[in-house]
DNA sequence: CAAATAGTTTAAGCGTGCTGAAATATAAAG
DNA sequence: CTTTATATTTCAGCACGCTTAAACTATTTG
């Protein structure tokens, strides 16, 4: 049998994710980014840089895609492809600081309610909600991706 | 001064997307749905029906998207266009059984991660996080959208 | 060094999602 | 009844993301 605590963070991630996506949506088709790119950004915004092919396997696409992708961020001058001193097969790809400050404004954009969701909160209240998502987040860091 | 829980929950939002979006994504690759779609579903699954301009207003889009993107999701059997009654300019808009399906596999599949991180508390534990998430969930049901 | 291997890119082609403008259908107003 | 307004659809055209297959380039191996 399954804690109640289980449906009661689907629901809360349901909620989130109908706050959330909505304003992200919105970002993006209002700067003209498509998911595609707006997902790429973050995986590399998370990662600080990674290869081509990685790229494609995180988001699940072939590296050819993962390479066009790149060509249009790099157009954008939101990223940057370089050699691999080591092995100069591959390319490593970072952010510029044009690529790192959309990520930040994607994150914001999508965070908006929750300013309003805190000020509804008690002091008292707030202390609570913070000591559980600290211990949420405690627990999830020992996942992996 | 924002409060500290801000940024706790600001951290805990970029960590659940970081989690969520990644499944939501291969399992939308995996079934053949883009997110367009997805997105769509869910938002006709949220408001029950609704009416072509309606979705293209929430989605962001013009009325004529909407209304091709529908058209696919009625081709898969997903959706039904039906006539309102009371004004036939209008269409109203349901998911058929194999939608709202589709529709709770894919948060399914969103969620997956949950359990595990459930499990690595204790009952205390258990039982601390559930109270502050539901006071959360309390204070967001007065939230619009 | 030649051959096999690995990572990336290019090219052709397809489906999708979007827009703006025109067409259609219904309803409301004068 | 004619005009105007509203809701949806159709159409042409464009950009994007994806795939497969072929082409490059660099590394490793025999």
């Amino acid at each position: 049998m399954s804690p109640p605590l289980l449906a009661t963070l689907q629901e809360w991630l349901r909620v989130i994710m109908r706050f959330s996506m909505r304003n992200f949506m919105l970002y993006a088709r209002e700067h003209n980014y498509s998911i595609a790119q707006l997902n790429a950004l973050f995986r590399i915004y998370h990662r600080g840089s990674c290869g081509i092919s990685e790229l494609g396997d995180e988001m699940g696409v072939t590296s050819a895609a993962a390479s066009q992708l790149l060509d249009r961020l790099v157009q954008q001058g939101l990223a940057i492809r370089s050699e691999d001193v080591h092995d100069r097969r591959n390319k490593v790809v970072h952010l510029t600081e044009a690529g790192r400050a959309i990520v930040q404004e994607a994150m914001a954009a999508r965070q908006g309610w929750l300013e309003e969701v805190v000020n509804q909160l008690t002091p008292q209240e707030q202390q609570q909600v913070e000591d559980a998502i600290r211990l949420l987040l405690d627990k999830m860091r020992t996942l992996n991706p």
